[in-house]
Order: structure tokens, then sequence, then C-alpha cells
DNA sequence: CCCATTACTTTCCTATAGGTACCTACTATA
DNA sequence: TATAGTAGGTACCTATAGGAAAGTAATGGG
């Protein structure tokens, strides 16, 4: 999500009030950090598989180049929801867990997993709907 | 967010077990539904003001432009979260509301301004921490 | 006539997350 | 020697959501 400040704050009486980005979407900055492509599964995996080896997660990421992977985790240990644990060995040894932080993402995963499984069948639905609406009458 | 389908599903045994993209992160298809740059703030603009005309939207988000309004719109619409309606009047008029399904999304939204009013300090912390870390010592 | 309102539409461009394909470093083992 | 393991790094390309700028249609009012 675009993160552009946005000057505060006035238009004509009686049309609404442009908002700050704050006020306009309080939730945006989360969004913009925790949901895209890759960072959503790399957290959703940490947190159903516990602690584990960058090569561990690109296997189970099966698409997931290493590049992206080293890119998300990077961000993710830098935004404080993912621990970097560097072991000195060979082969190189390096595990990821998720933070205290990211711990607490916890419950807002759990709404969503909910939301998924009780709703993502009508949203299914509605788009079969909308389609043959579409096909019939054009729109008014 | 990518959805392409994954062939399930073995690799060597002790290794991770690749998983299709249900399993990888079930959460990802509602992800790729309900959050991006316009997408969000638009149903979040609905469930907090309610039933509005596509120019106070419009004004309410600021720097969005109406082409993309209206893809998004539209989108929302397929998906049977948003509702849309038309009125044979001159100048146009046409309303947006939140649909039930849509209305569902609720507490989501709120376990999210919860997390982001909670933590998002501690986000920004962590970024300064990182960064500063990174001025000094080389990663390791 | 011009300007205003509303809800879009069209064409072209931009920014960026992710993808592709190659590579590095350091052992350890056959 | 080649191959394996691990955790990445580099250069270039692609796909797509969004941005910029212009436009349309149908009144209504000054």
């Amino acid at each position: 999500m675009g993160r552009e400040a946005i000057v505060s704050s006035t238009t004509a009486p009686g049309s609404p009030v442009a908002l700050d980005p704050e006020q306009a979407c309080p939730i945006a900055p989360v969004v913009d950090i925790v949901f895209s492509r890759w960072t959503t599964p790399i957290l959703w995996a940490l947190h159903e598989y516990g602690r584990q080896r960058f090569v561990e997660l690109e296997r189970r990421l099966t698409t997931i180049t290493p590049k992206v992977l080293t890119q998300r985790l990077r961000q993710l240990e830098r935004d404080g929801l993912v621990v970097r644990t560097y072991h000195p060995e060979v082969p190189p040894r390096v595990e990821y867990e998720i933070s205290e932080l990211g711990r607490s993402l916890a419950p807002l995963f759990a709404t969503l997993a909910e939301w998924s499984a009780v709703n993502l069948d009508q949203v299914d639905q509605a788009r079969r709907d909308y389609d043959a609406r579409q096909r019939g009458t054009g729109r008014r």
C-alpha cells in the first residue's frame, strides 16, 4: 500500500472532509507490513511450524526464490516480527522464528483464517453471480 | 498475492513437506481480496461512514483517481463485499455501501486497528534498532 | 453560451514486488 | 576431482497495480 504523506484536511462545507492517512485508514500501515505475496505466507509458516532454517522455509514455500525469501526475512527481522539466529557452523546454520511482537499477530491470523473458512465460498458465489449478470444486461 | 497452483507434495524424508497453497497459507485468498493499496481504505471508509456516493468516497480518499476508485469498487461489488445502487437521476446518483458479507469483515478490521494502536510503535522502534545495528557491524 | 454537478472511460506511463538465471563461500565426503 | 549441504548475492527482466491526463454523457442554472 502507498505511504505518501497527504496534507490534511479541508474541502467545501457539506462535503466529506478529506482526511489525513491515519484517519482515512488507520490500518493501512499494518497492512503494508504484514500482507503481501510472500510476507504473509512466511509469517504463517513460522507461526505454524515454529523455528526453522532458511532451507526449510524455502522448501515449505515451494515456489519462493532464495532472493525473495532473503529479502522478506530481512524486512521482517527489521520490523521486529522475526528473530534470526546465526550459528557459526559449516554448512551454514541460520534459524528464523517468530518474535514476541510477531506472535502478537496470532489473533489476527486466527480471525483471518476463520473468516476465510466461513466466507470464501460466498465470495466465489458472488463472483459467479456478478459475472452471469454482466453477461446479461450491461451496467446501469 | 500470487495465486498460482502448486502441485502437491513430496520431498525427501525428514525435510519439510512442500504444501499446496491452501495449507501453505490458508489466508492468502482473503488477503488477496481485502488488502491492497486502495481496497482496504475503500472498505474502511464504507464501514466507518456508511452508504455514500462515488464523489464522496473520492473526496474522502483524497488522492485516489476516479479510474482506480471505479476499478476497485467494481471488483468489490463482484466479490460481494459492496452493494452498488443506481438512481436514475441527473446529475447521476450512484451509492455504495457495505454488504452483509462485507460487514462480516468488521471483527477483522477491529483486530487490525487494535494491533495497530498497540504495536506500531514497536515496529518503528525495531526498525530504528535494526538500522542502527546495520550501521555498526555488518551482518554475521 | 458557459459552467456546474455526477459517474465514470480511455490511453499511456510509472513504480515496484516478484521472477529468472546465474553465481559465491565454506566445508565434508566419495 | 565432483558432488553435496547451507545461506545467501547479483544482474536483468516481467507483471501488474496504480498514476497522470485527457475525455464523455446528461442535465440544470446563470
